[in-house]
DNA sequence: TTCCTGACTTTCTTGAGGAAAGTTGCCTGG
DNA sequence: CCAGGCAACTTTCCTCAAGAAAGTCAGGAA
């Protein structure tokens, strides 16, 4: 339904979900707001998209409920801000799953380094996609840390906002 | 590098990933030939993709070697198929994720149902993405099967064929 | 020789992407 | 009280990809 073909009354679940995910910016947008980047400005500068598509991205990703869309204020101004929703947050397992990939698959660029996806639950490195590989609880964004040497940053993930 | 932006030189996994996997037709090609339905034309009528960009998809996954074209010849004609790389064969983890994501996030539409992931070798169902949730033992195409109770198939995967 | 088929390539129109500039409402400083 | 910033968009414009349909080409088959 977002961008061309509308795939969401497929019977096949591959499909269903590529109508959503088959996008580059969508994983992308989600990672940041994932990483606690959750402004307008913020994600733009970080992604480097444009305007016009951030804005288009965002009411879709809102109208699919990936994101919630809220207010609040901060340094006396009222400011939006996106937060993930329970699918939203559902989707760490596929950015995992790509990264372990992509590691795996694609070539290194200089200055590259390995990331590290961290369980802060047990404190291991873990190297699969939704279970821990050393403990094997379910891996969820509040949990998980990644860590990444060449911006020499260990960021915590923050998982979905309450339903209000 | 394939579509609009590059981002093959990014230092973010996740970005090196999407750079070729951000694209709706990339998996859906990828898992028709990890059902063996390797032809032009098996892909084209299966998915419901244009000629021209099934064409410019398929020399894309054969330049990032997630693809090999190979001759073959049946039926006293010479026919190509393509068969997926190591690389190739290492999406599956990605579209168990989605699948995953998508029987829990989307509506499922009027005559569908659950797919199941069989692990053949110990013959239970998973319900995790890169490993059996049921024996912990790597999934890979060979030794999986999806169940679709839609179309009554029970298809196995195929794995990567051997390097020439 | 002509037909058919597999595997593309070409043509054409519509619509999305990306850059840059314009808009709107809230808030602060002078 | 007015000018200026800033956040969050929307508009404009140009280029390029998507999708549909038709054309191409080579190797068998009738």
């Amino acid at each position: 339904m977002p961008l061309r073909s509308d795939w969401s009354e497929d019977l096949c679940p591959v499909r269903r979900g590529l109508d959503v995910l088959g996008d580059p910016w969508i994983m992308l947008i989600m990672r940041e707001v994932l990483h606690g980047r959750c402004r307008f400005d913020e994600i733009r500068d970080s992604i480097g998209i444009s305007d016009a598509v951030l804005s288009r991205r965002l009411r879709l990703l809102v109208d699919e409920e990936l994101l919630r869309k809220v207010e609040y204020r901060a340094d006396r101004r009222t400011h939006f801000e996106y937060v993930a929703t329970d699918a939203g947050a559902d989707l760490l397992p596929i950015m995992h799953a790509v990264s372990i990939w992509a590691e795996k698959h694609t070539r290194m660029p200089e200055g590259g380094a390995h990331m590290a996806v961290i369980h802060e639950t047990c404190g291991a490195e873990t190297t699969t996609a939704d279970v821990c590989s050393e403990c094997g609880d379910v891996l969820r964004p509040g949990d998980v840390s990644w860590d990444k040497p060449w911006k020499a940053t260990r960021e915590r993930l923050v998982g979905a906002a309450q339903p209000s």
